[in-house]
RNA sequence: GCUGGUGUAGCUCAGCUGGUAGAGCAACGCACUCGUAAUGCGUAGGUCAACGGUUCGAAUCCGUUCACCAGCUCCA
């Protein structure tokens, strides 16, 4: 007998060997309806597995994220299923449930087209349906295994078993499909209830590129349609913000096929909205600080041997050839800012020094890696390096996550995910560096998100091989992450340049250097930006602010004169003056989502107003002109 | 870079199994002089991504390249 105690408050002891399920009997109807696994001293369980040990029972139920995952994975196999049953000689990579649905990899001749997924989501309704399916789960040892999966030929399995240490493995069969897998799986197939096959794709087994291409099939799975129609609508609403759409449609930017992929055009309206950010950024980091620089975009490639990026980043580099030297289109910005450290011998009364350039970089990326203004081969880094004393690491980590937080959410952006990578002391030998510096310096990184006291995500073994990292990664209006902020340590330059200060003793010693970008890169931010706010800008970032429309062509002279009191105003502010329809013109300025449109027809004229029109806030009625002026610059001054 | 898909007018797209291209919007012209998300009529606009091949004949079939999309990988 064991003791066992339910998180709904219920105690009881039962023989060892009994079934979760069984444990549930006495609970309402509703909740045992909603159970999908239970979760005993932290380990999740099947309901149909048999409790072994006392202790805390808790039951997942259908709202929660485990429940989704748990759901997701068990569609997973409900697809397995439906592939082999339709295309026979299959083999199978893996089904995982992520962030997003879930998806499964196989291994076959034919390429799944379209009509093959609906067929596929068609196949796994009716054996939900009509099936009579359930997930048995069967223990083993692994030897066992290996030779269950060789016989059915599933030699993805067999590698997996070989690879995995465990003695005893389980496996899961759902109508003729058997699979490896830890579990658990929903106690019903019939709660595979809402889902839908989404796309196809190719994938490497084990994301290895030199190892066979799968293909893959993603899928979104939800315990009730209502929750599968919102995720639904919330894919439509992530196509509708489409930077790569919006920034065409709104004449912020484009890329050109005649450039090339990954080269940004910026367009009159999307240089307004970058100027802004960039005469903001300067000013912020004057406040800060920082010496604001600005360094060439090629140096001769001695700098980058020196670097040690030209031997290790080449095949991302850009070299070019001048008169009898060899030039380098600069991937980074960090030699030449240590140029400029290295033009004097600093003090340690100097320190901290902290250059800020808007620097422009050239990446030659892999083609296939590239994606509207997320992922460029021409982009300007907010960059920064931070040359300090060991004492100091600390108040810098710390005053760079603040001024981080403060520009972020002067954008926007009041979410963000916080991510600190360090590194594999198993690895060491991998690493620049030796095990205090990097002890010091993951010490500095995590006191100082510590200090701000916000979850965050600690990821052994994911720091580049010359410093430790935090990563802020921006939550946008509809909840998808975006990478921004990275604060890197670095132990690799100091040394390869030989960078140094002179301590109060009068001892040269290595410099602790700090690599930094806030927003990330412009074109990325500006990207992040646009699908934050679906195009639709505060106003103080808004290309254009307002837009004058008269009613007929006697209200123009009106207008333009009150254009130009608007515009002497501050406000970025345009008249249109087509003799086409107002309703047209609205319309337009609609599409445009210019934040505010007056209208001004006689009445109007005569009494000096304008109907106000806020894209935000529909029709707000007539107000004077001088009155309109102080709230729109109100409204950009408050940065709301 | 890899797998799969796509590339037709400025934009969104149609064009079946090969017989040298069509719509809507935009542009331009004319008429309308207009009150809060599209006034009507007309005109012009394309070496069908580029190059090569098959064919009597290619937007359509094949090959190569470029670009884009969904991913893999990579990353600001």
């Amino acid at each position: 007998m064991v003791e066992i105690s339910l998180n709904t408050g219920v105690r009881k002891e039962v023989p060892a060997g009994t079934p979760f399920m069984a444990l549930l009997e006495e609970l309402p109807e509703e909740m045992r309806r909603d159970a999908v696994a239970v979760k005993v001293n932290g380990r999740i369980f099947d309901l149909r597995q048999a409790v072994t040990d006392g202790g805390e029972v808790e039951i997942v139920t259908g709202g929660s994220e485990e429940a989704l995952d748990i759901l997701g994975h068990s569609t997973a196999h409900l697809m397995a299923l439906a592939v082999m049953e339709l295309f026979g000689d299959v083999k199978f990579a893996i089904g995982p449930s992520i962030e997003d649905g879930f998806y499964y990899d196989f291994l076959l001749e034919r390429t799944f087209t379209p009509e093959d997924v609906a067929a596929i989501e068609k196949r796994m309704r009716t054996l939900r349906d009509e099936g009579n399916l359930e997930f048995v789960r069967e223990d083993m040892p692994k030897d066992e295994a290996i030779k269950l999966f060789t016989g059915l030929g599933q030699t993805f399995k067999v590698e997996l078993l070989n690879d995995l240490e465990a003695e005893t493995v389980s496996i899961y069969r759902l109508g003729g499909f058997t699979d490896l897998c830890s579990g658990p799986h929903v106690p019903d197939i019939k709660m595979v209830r809402a889902f839908k096959l989404l796309s196809t794709a190719g994938a490497y087994w084990r994301g290895d590129e030199k190892r066979e291409m799968l293909q893959r099939i993603y899928g979104t799975a939800f315990f009730s349609e209502e929750d599968l129609s919102k995720d639904l609508t919330r894919r439509e609403e992530a196509k509708r913000r489409d930077h790569r759409i919006l920034g065409p449609q709104l004449g912020l930017f484009d890329i050109k096929e005649e450039a090339g992929g990954g080269l940004v055009f910026w367009y009159p309206k999307g240089y307004i909205l970058r100027e802004i950010i960039e005469t903001y950024w300067k000013a912020e980091h004057r406040k800060a600080g920082y010496d604001v620089i600005l360094t060439p975009h090629i140096a001769r490639s001695e700098l980058w041997k020196a670097s040690g990026h030209y031997e290790y980043y080449r095949e991302n580099m850009y070299i070019i050839q001048g008169e009898g030297q060899e030039l380098v289109l600069k991937p980074m910005n960090c030699p030449a800012h240590i140029l400029i450290y290295k033009s004097k011998l600093h003090s340690y009364r100097d320190l901290p020094v902290r250059y800020a350039e808007l620097g422009t970089v050239y990446r030659n990326e892999r083609s296939g890696t590239l994606h509207g203004l997320l992922r460029v081969r021409g982009f300007t880094q907010d960059d920064a390096h931070i040359f300090c004393t060991p004492e100091q690491l600390l108040e810098e980590v710390e005053s760079c996550f603040e001024f981080a937080h403060q520009l972020l959410t002067s954008f926007g952006f009041d979410n963000y995910k916080v991510e600190l990578s360090v590194h594999d002391p198993d690895q060491m030998e991998k690493y620049a560096g030796t095990e205090e510096d990097w002890q010091k310096a993951e010490a500095s990184l995590l006191a100082a998100i510590e200090k701000r006291d916000i979850p965050f995500r600690k990821i052994i073994g994911e720091a580049v091989f010359y410093g430790p990292k935090i990563d802020l990664k921006l939550i946008d209006a509809i909840g998808r992450g975006w990478q921004a902020t990275t604060i890197q340590f670095d132990f690799n330059l100091p040394r390869r340049f030989d960078i140094v200060y002179v301590t109060s003793e009068g001892k040269r010693e290595y410099v602790y250097m700090i690599h930094r970008a806030l927003l990330g890169s412009l074109e990325r931010f500006i990207g992040t930006l646009t699908e934050h706010y679906a195009g639709e800008f505060p106003m103080w970032l808004a290309p254009v602010q307002a837009i004058l429309l008269p009613i007929g062509l006697e209200h123009h002279d009106y207008v333009r004169s009150c254009l130009e009191k608007v515009r002497a105003a501050g406000i970025r502010a345009e008249a249109d003056l087509r003799e086409e329809k107002i309703g047209y013109r609205i319309r337009e300025a609609e599409l445009q989502k210019i934040p505010y449109m007056l209208v001004a027809g006689s009445k109007e004229m005569e009494e000096g107003t304008f109907d106000v029109r806020s894209k935000a806030r529909g029709r707000l009625g007539a107000k004077k002109i001088d009155e309109i002026i102080a709230e729109l610059v109100d409204e950009i001054d408050t940065k709301a």
